[in-house]
DNA sequence: TCTTAAGGTCAACGTCGTTGGCATAAGGGC
DNA sequence: GCCCTTATGCCAACGACGTTGACCTTAAGA
């Protein structure tokens, strides 16, 4: 009977584990984030995971209905952690920048943990509230409601694409992460000029900056395309 | 005695398989791609590859450093893809937005080895070419280096983050994903406008919009800038 | 205090990636 | 045409994995 689940607001009993630990749906995601951080995105392991609780391994499938049940909630929590990070200014422009900031380093905070949620709808009320959050910024800022979502889709796809892609590179274990990074010393910038003109001018720029994340400036370059059709509805609001 | 992949130039003998298969790397990629394409991302494992091909699946071992090599090889051929459905007409902008969505397509195909390579750089042939032309088309279309380097890692990133987060939404199991998709209808789309006003004034056009990719939008606006920044260059370069 | 079932443990299933040992046949040298 | 080397195939096995069904125990409500 690992099939019932019964939610975290509806439980009664709290029998100690054989060690004495006392379970819970939060203390299982901190856990598991721990062990995310530690070992890597490999290592969460339904085995590792109960071991790590002082509890059999199938005593998580009371809390979750599977592995794929906890990933969401890890994504929940990520966000929240990001929303908790995040406080309001007044202007859309600072506010939505610092918002996908925090999303994108809530996220590369538990790279193997992001691997395994950005691309996931969760539903869960925190990220409930982060949309709710970007959608009042937008329409508060004077968007018309069709651009509204649709900078609001741009915005929060862009934090998720790049949260899953730079903590793809972080999550790799160290020796692959190296070679991956090394790569733009060695192969790139060894590629003759006579073959690869273009990568041959500009290897010391690209190992400068292929290791940093492109995330800052696309979002920037976001805000701006926003800022424009803003403009635009304003224009056309005064003289229709 | 796992550990010695030859690599594919050096290869002499083709011993058949015991079912009469002869292997190579690219039939073993091809036919991975194929599991992958049929089965989803769980889908690709090495005795299923193995009875694919008709080998055992541990000779898959003499071909790739395991399942990872393998992978990396995959990637690399998606990236050939992208460059094989791609022709240049000399417009920059033309050029780079048929590039980009040429990317992202041909890793959308297969969106269960999108999910696998997206964030690892493998430094082969192909993937430099695509670097290669990228980097020749800015500079061809006149942008200093910083600025091709600066919107050439916005680019590439973009496309890559994006169809690693696409792909996971396809990669999905179709149970997962209609799940996932029907969030908008369902759950989203029943938010109280005392709670969630923003979400319930929009919710039709969000449900309208969000199970689709921002990725064509995103990389429009990416355009955008980086023709600013040109424009700013040649007006630099005129008047300094 | 008694009952009940939530929530813990245990044992087992089938699958996975990977490896060491072995068998065999392809292909070069003669 | 034969021999030798060794590349390349096969086999058997290891330990770890997710998940489940059966069972046990004890907390909490009556």
């Amino acid at each position: 009977m690992a099939k019932k689940v019964v939610p975290e607001a509806e439980r009664r009993r709290r029998r100690p584990t054989r060690r004495g630990q006392v379970l819970s749906e939060t203390l299982i995601v901190e856990t598991a984030l721990r062990m995310l951080h530690e070992h890597g995105s490999a290592g969460l392991t339904a085995r590792r995971l109960g071991a790590a609780l002082g509890a059999d391994p199938s005593t998580v499938y009371r809390y979750f209905a599977g592995l794929d049940g906890l990933t969401r909630a890890i994504g929940e929590e990520l966000m929240g952690r990001a929303l908790d990070a995040w406080t309001a200014t007044g202007d859309w422009r600072t506010d939505l920048r610092a918002l996908g900031l925090a999303i994108h380093a809530s996220y590369l905070a538990h790279p193997q943990a992001a691997v395994l949620t950005a691309s996931r709808v969760t539903g869960r009320p925190r990220e409930i509230e982060v949309d709710e959050t970007i959608l009042g910024i937008l329409r508060g800022a004077g968007f018309a409601d069709t651009d509204a979502v649709a900078v609001y889709h741009a915005f929060i796809d862009l934090a998720l694409a790049f949260a899953a892609l730079d903590a793809g590179a972080l999550a790799l274990k160290d020796e692959a992460r190296e070679r991956d990074e090394q790569m733009w010393t060695s192969t790139y910038a060894r590629l003759p000029g006579a073959t690869h003109p273009h990568i041959a001018a500009t290897a010391p720029l690209l190992a400068e900056r292929m290791n940093r994340s492109a995330y800052a400036t696309v979002l920037e370059t976001l805000l701006d395309g926003a800022a424009a059709r803003l403009a635009g509805t304003r224009r056309r609001g005064r003289t229709g």
